[in-house]
DNA sequence: TTCACACATAGACAATCATCTATATCCAGT
DNA sequence: ACTGGATATAGATGATTGTCTATGTGTGAA
């Protein structure tokens, strides 16, 4: 039985990363290109284009090309995914310890 | 600024590898010894102790001695903390996606 | 079609991770 | 004090990660 256990690792280790963190934080606030992204950090190019790599693949953060620029945005099933599973988490761990 | 990223990427990575995801979902039925979680997975006493102490670490779950075995549980605050944070970008995403 | 710019990919590398075996530590009972 | 069982720590090891430099790819404008 799998319960999607690898779903939700997938999820967690593209936000286990502190610059990931604060990429998904800034995308919070709305669509981004990736060359607003990199003047918020003193990282390389690729280093960026690794790091979006990851948040996209885990499906948290969605792309799509503008012309020249790749724009970058949150997905919010994705988000509502994770808020609905540490509720649940929540909740169950309440009920047990009482 | 920090915002605590490194405190959320932190709690990201603890939940990154999908034998602790799969142990975080055991204990929200409730504390569990070490013995009786180990049972659950095809791994030496040596690692799940390793997984534990990185838990444990997070924040996300809290141990405690009785007796002979090590009983761990999870930290409701911490995963309250989670939910609010996901709460908080999701609501962010949608007022800014009008 | 050529150039410049935005981004992606390839390859290298040091650091960290997840796992094991072997051993140490801690506690309860005899 | 000794023994047995539960857990932790140490050390080794192959795999993965995050970063860089160098280079490739794709797009729009001249």
């Amino acid at each position: 039985m799998d319960k999607g256990y690898a779903e939700y690792a997938l999820l967690m280790k593209a936000l286990s990363d502190e610059t990931r963190v604060k990429i998904f934080d800034l995308l919070s606030e709305g669509e981004l290109c990736a060359c607003k992204i990199l003047e918020e950090f003193n990282i390389t190019q690729p280093t960026l284009s690794y790091h979006m790599k990851i948040l996209c693949e885990s499906g948290l953060v969605i792309s799509r090309r503008d012309g020249v620029w790749m724009k970058y945005s949150i997905a919010k099933s994705r988000v509502d995914l994770l808020v609905n599973w540490f509720r649940d988490i929540g909740v169950k761990v309440t009920e047990y310890s009482q």
